[in-house]
DNA sequence: GTGGTCTAGACCACG
DNA sequence: GTGGTCTAGACCACC
């Protein structure tokens, strides 16, 4: 549960929360039964305001992603899995086909769009 | 000046409206000199509010896109093409390469986002 | 939207909220269509922390019940009505079925139950 | 003291340990003078936390219902069984009395909620 | 004006 | 210790 919260990003923080938890269960790097850390000790490390980590926990327990165990803390749901590799797959696309949809709407060429993806592909593999 | 608004974008409106208005002066489907739609006769057109139409051409007389005539309305300016050709360029960029480091960040490979481009790509040339 | 709140019910006031209108959806109270009131002003006729509403609301969208219309409000969606109709359904038998199950389990006769239901519901009936 | 205790349940779970003891004692399965299970025996036969069996022992104990006989346990009161009974019709009247009240005051009509009781009676009668 | 997010801090019940 | 609710107030973007 280390990861950089982005507060400029315009996607809010408890979104961004919220996605880190379903792509870890989706990716097996939090496994069913394992419990997340506790809202104060996340926003703790976080440097968020603890309702804000609440929120996102609350969002994942309506997704089915974590079930409480009462006194004791959250758990990722037997059943996650499945769930979170759909949402991953669906937030990707999402994510990738509004922007795709908007320039081409908006006359860019397919060709320009690939080629710029390509682009910043390259640049973030360098940075890191 | 007949392009669609979709509401539930996420863009806002009038950041919709703006870009239209610069992506067809950067390639010239406006040419400097012509006269953009009174803001009433947009709005209609377009179902929108009169305001948000005018905060669009405001955001555009601000950026240089346009230049009021006294009396008569706004104009595109005469030397707005190379900055709507370079606002065109920064704004692909900044769309894909926002999206594409957030995905990153969120551990998809970049072979899945090319792949998935493409797929949507795709599947916007099947309908249009 | 002149209902009684029951802070001291157990049941959470955000609820009683995104309960009252589900209900008043399924009862055709309210219409599809129509606008709720602002969360503000929702906040003062209640005697609520805005706060509070604006969980209320925002529950109601995830629920497909409400829909936001930019920079104006919330208005009832327009397929809320079956929604809210099966919600409804739901909640009373959960409600009822909830506590019928707890005192069959903790013994509690048939007859006993339905007598005690029935006296309940005379009691209401004078009072109103 | 075996009995099922349900965690998902909104009831607390000393709750139903304190409600199993009182309604047992009302209905004459526990008797006056009898010890009730030690606190660890009876956590370990509910798999349930020993804390929480103290906390329900602590409650019944306040309410006359068991009294501590030095160096060996607790033991059901002498004079628990009236107590017992009156509130056992206590908290089947406020159980039932609070659903009712509540769907009455969310508009449910009397006759619905009789009828939902009825067919969640003969749904619990089918099941045991 | 509208909703949305975030922060801060208090209070409660449960285990 | 855990999560849950509620309040209060600030700031933002959009229409």
């Amino acid at each position: 549960m280390n990861f950089p919260i982005n507060a400029s990003n315009g996607v809010p923080i408890f979104d961004q929360i919220a996605r880190q938890v379903t792509f870890a269960v989706a990716d097996g790097r939090l496994k069913p039964g394992q419990t997340v850390p506790s809202i104060r000790a996340a926003a703790e490390s976080l440097a968020v305001n603890a309702n804000t980590v609440a929120r996102a926990y609350r969002q994942l327990q309506s997704d089915g992603v974590l079930s409480p165990i009462r006194g004791t803390g959250l758990e990722v749901a037997k059943d996650a899995v499945k769930a979170c590799r759909a949402a991953r797959k669906e937030l990707v696309r999402d994510r990738l086909g509004g922007v795709v949809a908007e320039l081409h709407q908006l006359g860019v060429e397919p060709d320009e769009i690939q080629s710029i993806v390509e682009s910043e592909l390259k640049k973030l593999a360098r940075s890191s």
